[in-house]
DNA sequence: CCTTAAACGTTGATTAACGTACATCCGAAT
DNA sequence: ATTCGGATGTACGTTAATCAACGTTTAAGG
């Protein structure tokens, strides 16, 4: 059985709404009548879905974090054979998704509302690293954890300063950007190619 | 008692729809099953509303031409004294109108469909210029309708250059560039300056 | 020719969204 | 302290849109 449309779409209307108002004012002030009007939907379709306006952030934030974790892997479910340079395809994926919510990472960025946000969304891509990058050989003076959180981290220090900087690059050169800082920072040059080719199954 | 909204909103969907397509094939060419797949509506919501595609292309014609009409007057509707200088106020209307409706013009323009609706679209502009920009003191020399016939076509031509040449203009420079050419065209200086400071004012 | 897939047009049952109304609640201005 | 306008939460009956399914028509290919 399908879901029904007129939901996804009504709950689509209203996130974009509460950007939109969260683009303009503080959340707190935001009122469940402005958010209806921006939206452009009847009062009670509102409240079908959510009580408050705090349940509506909380999942609008959860598809950002839905979405960014599928951005991350969909290059790993289809690659067949090997290629250097992957890397670059599934790191690019991850700017793309934060092109794609681009005003939503602006207002995190550029507001003290959600202070928590940024260290859940750290959390999600240190998973994702530890799952993805496993090392075939591990170095045994690094805890895996520590390194997973010190890309993932690093990972969003990069996020946040292009956003911060207006989106001045393409996700494209985002994506070298992050391959020159991995080559230009790792010593050994093979481990990195070795690192790079173990990446793609 | 209100319209109900659900009745806007899929028949706005539907011919967002239906200019998407018609930027990319045939008009002829273009089925129920696209349209209705490209509005992400149901099949059974386009049957309620229209029978065949031309049903739809025709609907939205008329939202041209009634936003054209609506464009139009919406200058004169507040203005109490009757001022000639207001005609840079109405055009830049009409060329905000064609923005507004860019996509469909350019479809017009670039394509050979709706081979009558150049004509339909001059004879809108004619009335238009017919009904609001008598002249209070007619030359005797001239039909109106033949004065009103020469102006709308005029300044349809005006309108297929800028859509043609993709925009480059802004609406405000494209009244500006009308009022440009009314001056230079005309023999009496004086009465294009009086003309001109009017719209200062 | 025949086959097959796609588009067509319609139907019936279900439900999300609608307009409207009402009784609160609350903060701000009086 | 009181008024008052806006927001809130809820409820009702109506209806547009939904899904699923169906038989038919059309057109392209074997």
């Amino acid at each position: 059985m399908k879901k029904d449309r007129r939901i996804d779409k009504s709950k689509m209307a209203l996130k974009e709404a509460l950007i939109s108002l969260m683009e303009e004012k503080e959340f707190k002030s935001i009122t469940i009548t402005e958010i209806v009007h921006s939206a452009n939907l009847n009062r009670g379709t509102f409240y079908k879905h959510y009580q408050t306006q705090g349940e509506l952030l909380n999942e609008l934030i959860d598809d950002v974090l839905i979405d960014l974790i599928h951005s991350y892997r969909e290059p790993y479910v289809k690659i067949k054979n090997f290629e250097v340079g992957k890397l670059s395809a599934a790191s690019v994926k991850i700017f793309d998704h934060v092109e794609r919510y681009s005003r939503f990472y602006t207002i995190i960025v550029n507001s003290n509302v959600l202070p928590g946000f940024q260290n859940r969304i750290c959390q999600v891509l240190k998973e994702l690293v530890q799952k993805e990058l496993i090392s075939p050989m591990p170095n045994p003076g690094i805890d895996p954890s520590l390194l997973s959180s010190y890309n993932a981290y690093a990972l969003f220090g990069l996020i946040i300063e292009w956003v911060s900087g207006d989106f001045k690059f393409t996700s494209q050169q985002m994506a070298d950007q992050l391959i020159n800082i991995l080559s230009y920072q790792t010593p050994k040059a093979e481990a990195i190619t070795v690192f790079k080719e173990k990446n793609l199954h």
